[in-house]
DNA sequence: CGGTATCCCCCGAGATACTG
DNA sequence: CAGTATCTCGGGGGATACCG
């Protein structure tokens, strides 16, 4: 490496400006980061899905943040929602092409960390057995 | 499908339990999706780094996260902590072969961010443009 | 059915100060 | 240099109630 850079994050932050939060890819990971819209997105993976139906099938999520999940995915053309117009109203969600672009590659992700799950659990229990009261979670 | 489950969610939800939030694989993807894992992943992935060198390069990260950061994912077995005996101490951090597997779906993640990130900007305005006021970000 | 609107609480994360 | 220890604040996200 040749400036003053430590080298290897310029994917990760191609301005390299301190002072400008905006470079980089935080927002676009930030919404594979987020508590519910990889499960959102790998259920639409397997289809098109009714708002309720979503909801049944990611276990634990509430109307409000599955809104504002399917929302935001929405917004940033992952998904299209579809309203018909019945009483009471129906709507579907279904992945774009750019949601499944994304959706391949978390489905990845998931593969690696259902084959590692067992693994990490057990680091984990080693560790804090060995570093008790440490606070870190 | 056959069962009553609308299906696709298997590998995320293994077990199916709603009164087992243990199941499923978002422990594990909740690492990926902190603020601060990623980037030092990526960092780490071009090479042993020490404390200092991490923090000039996770740009905006403070010691305090950091810290925490690395901790965790020594504690998840996906980076090694190596301290010397030197006054002042010096600790480096290198991923572990787990660390390194992670690190390549990371750095494909942030890849198909890079290269959609203007589309999903472009996207943002126009859903914005046509939701005025509507509160989702 | 598929949402909004509110209230509220917890904790992720920054700032700052101190230490082996 | 590489951390801890506190304090603080904002907002992510749950619970609940209401609506077209």
């Amino acid at each position: 490496m040749s400036a003053g850079h430590t080298g290897g994050t310029d994917l990760l932050d191609p301005c390299g400006s301190p002072t400008h939060p905006d470079c980089g890819i935080r927002d676009v990971l930030d919404r594979v980061g987020d508590t519910w819209s990889v499960l959102v997105i790998a259920e639409l993976s397997a289809g098109t899905r009714r708002f309720g139906e979503l909801q049944r099938a990611v276990v634990g999520v509430s109307q409000r943040m599955l809104t504002l999940t399917v929302r935001r995915l929405e917004r940033d053309g992952l998904v299209t929602r579809t309203v018909y117009p019945t009483v009471p109203a129906t709507v579907t969600y279904e992945l774009t092409q750019r949601g499944r672009e994304l959706s391949s590659l978390v489905r990845l992700l998931a593969d690696w960390s259902a084959s590692n799950r067992a693994a990490i659990t057990r680091s984990r229990a080693e560790w804090d057995a060995g570093n008790p009261g440490s606070g870190v979670r």
